[in-house]
DNA sequence: TCTATATAGTTCACTTTTAAACTAATTTCA
DNA sequence: TGAAATTAGTTTAAAAGTGAACTATATAGA
């Protein structure tokens, strides 16, 4: 089961890499899932950035850094906590999100036409219930990376 | 549906990292996965190994030294191809398969009292499916890294 | 209030993973 | 056959990801 997550997961960042690169992108494909999570809410923080991803507040600095050098997105202080920084999306950036979505779509088509909407359904709702419980065993086995 | 395998991905390493501090074992939680298939079937070639993994061959490359020098496998000249090595484990690397199954059974334990059988298999047959598919994808357009 | 502790983010050093160039053996096919 | 192309594995340099130490701000408790 790990297994097959793990090597989905490495043959999906492979396809979008390559996809990227046809259409000219220039941070890696990691980076993709920040981009994702700014295009649900923007103006996020840092730190919540790094639970949701499950990367070390060093990755999620860096990721911003390629991000950002590629004119993404922007950093802006927080009003409201100085410590804090906010994650925005500029224009390149929200524009980027077609490119992107479409991309992992046409990826997915295949998938979608070969499997009864029902056993994706049933399938999205193992994944996401299996992830709460690692989350949940991570953070109560005091080892949670922030 | 990219970004969950990822992140369960994600948190079944850290979780794994983890159980093999606790364990004393001195290798990176993902050179698990070239053990796995040892454990499948011995006396493989790094090329196959790398296909199977979806690593490129030098990352296998040093996944194996690692391995080799906490003296889990050894290598040994493929006398049908001098240019191939066959990957062998060692007494300690059989043994090993005990410590870590039963670690991720135990993980996978709550997984499986909360989610029927039937889900399961569903979920385990439609991540397989994506995965052939995503296999014939990266084939078929060229980019298959090996 | 004011010290002690906690938190958000940055930086630096190190590990893991990869791409690209290289070596040596094997196939292919003229 | 034997030169050209392919293939398995190694090596080196670079990228991506992380842990630990550090800075600056915020919060909690005496």
């Amino acid at each position: 089961m790990g297994f097959l997550t793990n090597r989905i997961g490495r043959l999906l960042a492979n396809h979008m890499s390559c996809i990227m690169d046809s259409e000219d992108i220039h941070f890696p494909s990691s980076c993709i899932g920040v981009l994702a999570d700014l295009w649900a809410k923007d103006g996020v923080n840092q730190k919540d950035l790094g639970i949701s991803l499950i990367k070390t507040k060093s990755s999620i600095n860096k990721m911003l850094a390629a991000l950002e050098a590629d004119g993404m997105i922007t950093k802006e202080d927080d009003p409201s906590d100085k410590r804090g920084k906010l994650i925005f999306l500029t224009t390149k950036g929200r524009k980027t999100q077609n490119v992107i979505v479409e991309a992992s779509n046409c990826c997915d088509q295949q998938l979608l036409e070969n499997i009864s909407t029902q056993d994706l359904e049933t399938t999205k709702r193992v994944l996401g219930q299996y992830y709460e419980m690692l989350l949940q065993q991570a953070s109560t086995s005091e080892n949670y990376k922030s």
